[in-house]
DNA sequence: CGAACGCTACGGTTCCAGCCGTAGCATCGC
DNA sequence: GCGATGCTACGGCTGGAACCGTAGCGTTCG
């Protein structure tokens, strides 16, 4: 009668923490391969193997093949999405210890989300964007004001997909770090790929975190008055 | 280093059959006890006692004694949003039968989805709305408009929450059946709520489905040219 | 007060899924 | 061509969880 048994069977594919962890890796948006991952979730090649043919089968995963590598990709925003409501949930339920490790450090301060940022780095752009009324997020949504859209119209961020429409709405995504948002959808999306085009920012190897260079760290000062 | 072990802790709370079942029963919005949530599952009272207790010490359930009676319901709309998520993904998994039933046309009427309208009869609203530019819905957000606020002002819609801050945003929430969205966050549960007040439209005795007026009819049809 | 009802605690059974070892197939480098 | 690498298929083991029956506690009603 209802659509009950799929739920549960997308959420029970979540709901084992191999492949959790996986999911968890291929939110930072690069596609990984399936060594990558299996090291990502602590479990031999061959069980990962498993965990990644039921996860593609159910559409959860993408599959490039490139030789003899096979790239992993999460399927698309609706899985992250979904992650990031579980990730909240998590996160607003019974509270718990957390051991910091040295990592943790780099990934609190800057990450990937999936196509946009995250951390210290996500939550700081949207606060100065917000003071500066280029920016409006709300509990459920938010957009980009006129003033908003000129200036990153100025920064060469491009919204040919999001201009579309009339408003350019975004999606605020609740940090993980922060417990605050910071921006998501395809306003955060674009910003972010501005940033990586100008590099202002780098990925780090086998990692979500990210490194802000020098020259960005001079332009996220100068252009939004972030001190990072 | 990872929030990994708790989001497959989460998911796997989700991932089983019968708990998923009484989630999304409890999706429809109302507190049901533990017997009816029970006969929702098709499991033993026994059994649901024991379901029920872990997705209440896991917080996604909030608990309301009340005589010999335990009335549960959705720990907020962080879990709704949440089982959203899930739903949106299991929806553009591989395709799946569903082998129709009467009581699933009911349901594609005209149903709760949490604290709004979804079904024929949220869609209906949404597009009405749309066309006459009281409402904008975009992919990841969606705003009332200085008309559509003046619009639902008049009907006696309740903006005090939502008007808090000075944009009304509302979150778009993907229909099961009809695979569009409709108006969910705020504005969709203000708007359901009114609707409940002026008895345009009833709750279905142990469902989530829902049954329109006459009055609730005629007042669709006069105020959005919503036939139904 | 006794019976019925709503719910939970405990014990035992059953079954499934994760895991790895071994083996096998494609691809890359020398 | 040969070995190394990346990945997958199969088989057997094992731990855990879902499930129900029995039993017990609190509440309601006659």
């Amino acid at each position: 009668m209802s659509n009950a048994p799929q739920i549960a069977e997308v959420a029970s594919l979540v709901g084992d923490p191999a492949r959790a962890s996986m999911l968890v890796a291929l939110l930072g948006g690069r596609a990984l391969t399936a060594t990558e991952l299996a090291h990502a979730a602590g479990v031999s090649p061959q069980t990962t193997s498993g965990h990644l043919a039921k996860l593609h089968a159910a559409n959860l995963l993408g599959l490039m093949k490139q030789g003899r590598h096979r790239y992993y990709r999460l399927a698309g925003p609706h899985v992250a999405q979904m992650l990031e409501g579980i990730m909240n949930v998590a996160l607003l339920g019974p509270p718990r210890f957390q051991p910091k490790t040295r990592l943790d450090e780099q990934m609190r301060h800057a990450r990937t989300c999936y196509d946009h940022f995250a951390g210290t780095l996500g939550v700081g752009l949207a606060d100065r964007m917000t003071e500066r009324e280029l920016l409006v997020l709300g509990d459920e949504a938010g957009e980009v004001t006129p003033a908003g859209l000129d200036f990153l119209g100025k920064l060469g961020v491009d919204f040919a997909a999001a201009r579309a429409r009339r408003r350019v709405f975004c999606r605020p995504c609740i940090d993980w770090t922060e417990r605050r948002p910071h921006i998501g959808g395809a306003v955060g999306a674009a910003l972010a790929q501005r940033c990586f085009d100008l590099k202002w920012v780098e990925r780090v190897r086998d990692s979500r975190a990210l490194r802000i260079t020098p020259a960005g760290r001079r332009a996220l000062m100068e252009h939004f008055a972030l001190a990072i």
